[in-house]
DNA sequence: CTGTTAGCGCATTCAT
DNA sequence: ATGAATGCGCTAACAG
């Protein structure tokens, strides 16, 4: 059952069907009842391969990400995948598990004509797969989000420094001042961009920065339980937590409260995130909201511009907001 | 850049250089050697659109789910995704938002060769998409998961219904015999077993099914925790709450707290699905665990069986375990 | 406005 | 073991 089978049916040649199909040209109103008469009759659904091997273009887009069991990106995903689905794209999911090779896998699938263009959803990459991604980005559309591998792909992301200046300085300005800071075990521009926003704060507040006061996790919830443990153990004097993520800060919450302190009388707790957790625990969290709905959103336009050679921003910011709940007394 | 190339700079044909990329037939190794060779000097990727169109077959398959946004859901698909990846497909995921309009695009999709099958994760249809969905079914492979549409349609999921009977008869046998049941309002599959799983296990146990305790939600956190606090209202006496997903579990233990109960002493509370924050809440929530991972290998197990004309089971059950936390004294 | 035809890149049948 | 030739289903250039 193919578009030969329709023009017959419908008594014209295929061009004319395939007219009708990408209501191309002028086409008869008559002519075109015929097609439709032909194809509603045959229930002929045109093959997607036949096409895409003509007109050299898949309308699918890959989105290159880590993990799905993380609302942080899932909610990313929706974002991408709404507007892909107004501009008529399919989004082929792609998880990489942190595997380099995974990753380096499904970029090849790119060079394959499988997809028009990528995503790339908080990845991380070490300098020969860095040198791979920027080469493949200058053959095919490359999108970068919520992460920065390299300066040439366009990127969308919020101010990490400036978010987490923000949590800092309000943490400072409601009387605290030995802020643990719980950040992440990796190379990622966020965790690098989100410390310098912790130290400037301080330093813009008159604080000086003790390293003593920094800890590493890898954004789960065990090992910021175990890390604030052993911190505590320590005994050094905190009266708030800051971390990168919010996972990483119940684990933090809770080893406080096994050790007897109240949150957040003797110690503040902020996060990072904003995950539902954070408004159904209690108590509940302090967090920073990021818009993962627009930051998808976006990524997808600037692909979509770039696919269609079309203007587009090299660098998208979008807003965040600190959302103040009962771990804090701000 | 195409196999044409690659044959001319081997000096080779294009159908020999076809057989080294698909390791047919009998090449001799010298002919492999140069035709590789050629390969890689050209950096040479065979063209899927190509491809495809000729062996009218994709190796993509499709995943149908409401969200992302669900824990439970792509868990399941990192499930199929690593089963995918293994056996060489790639997985399309589309997101419905609950939209019976964009399900049947969807499906659609597969009638334009789009994907080899698909995969129907949670899904639920009324009369005539029901139809529509048996009539696809007939001519494209497809596996439901984690929700019954069609008997006719291989099926991968717990035993909803015992897995609530377990669920119920552990809080009697706990000492509980006024069980407030938070069910969900929609007609799926899973929301039927698991109520009948409630009741028989209250009727087993000699205790009469009280339809007023008994309360419905849509799974969110917030709906059920209002609709907790205005059964409150009524002064109905309850020693234990069940409920068929966590997020009402936690609305319903936020909305007794607040009515001053004490959790476990004063009132038990179970969830479903067992979700990362079950472990991380105080009080932490008993709640039952589905291997999700396995349940989407098992479909993804199917769905490839059935692309392939292998035999395969119309029904897998996979296993489930009940968790006991702190929200339980059991 | 419509039809004829070529060719996208590939796998495969049929020769040799 | 290899090559020549065909056609998968479609769009687009060209002709009329």
């Amino acid at each position: 059952m193919n578009i030969s089978d329709v023009a017959k049916k419908a008594g014209v040649s295929v061009a004319t069907v395939s007219r009708v199909l990408n209501n191309s040209s002028s086409v008869t109103q008559k002519t075109v009842k015929k097609v439709q008469d032909a194809i509603d009759t045959l229930n002929y659904k045109p093959n997607i391969a036949g096409r895409n091997l003509r007109i050299n273009k898949t309308n699918n887009i890959l989105v290159i990400v880590n993990s799905l069991v993380n609302t942080f990106f899932s909610k990313l995903i929706k974002g991408i995948e709404d507007t892909a689905f107004e501009k008529g794209y399919n989004v082929l999911i792609c998880t990489t598990d942190n595997s380099p090779e995974k990753m380096m896998h499904y970029l090849d699938l790119l060079g394959k004509k499988l997809a028009d263009g990528a995503i790339l959803l908080g990845i991380e990459a070490d300098g020969a797969n860095k040198a791979r991604i920027r080469k493949i980005s200058e053959s095919v559309p490359l999108v970068q989000c919520s992460e920065r591998i390299d300066d040439s792909i366009p990127y969308i992301a919020i101010n990490s420094f400036k978010a987490m200046y923000d949590v800092t300085d309000a943490l400072i300005k409601s009387g605290r001042k030995r802020i643990l800071y719980i950040s992440a075990d990796n190379s990622l521009f966020s965790t690098e961009q989100r410390f310098d926003g912790y130290k400037t704060a301080l330093s813009d507040n008159g604080i000086k920065f003790d390293s003593k006061l920094v800890i590493y996790g890898n954004y789960g919830y065990r090992t910021a339980l175990q890390i604030t443990d052993n911190f505590l153990k320590k005994k050094i004097k905190i009266d708030a937590v800051a971390a990168v993520g919010d996972r990483m800060a119940y684990g933090a919450l809770n080893a406080l409260k096994n050790n007897g302190f109240k949150i957040p009388e003797d110690i503040s707790v902020f996060g990072f995130d904003n995950i539902d957790l954070c408004h159904m625990s209690s108590p509940t969290l302090s967090s920073v909201n990021q818009n993962q709905q627009i930051i998808g959103s976006k990524a997808m336009e600037t692909l979509f511009a770039m696919i269609n050679d079309e203007p587009y921003e090299m660098e998208t910011i979008t807003d965040y907001e600190l959302i103040f709940r009962e771990s804090t007394n701000i």
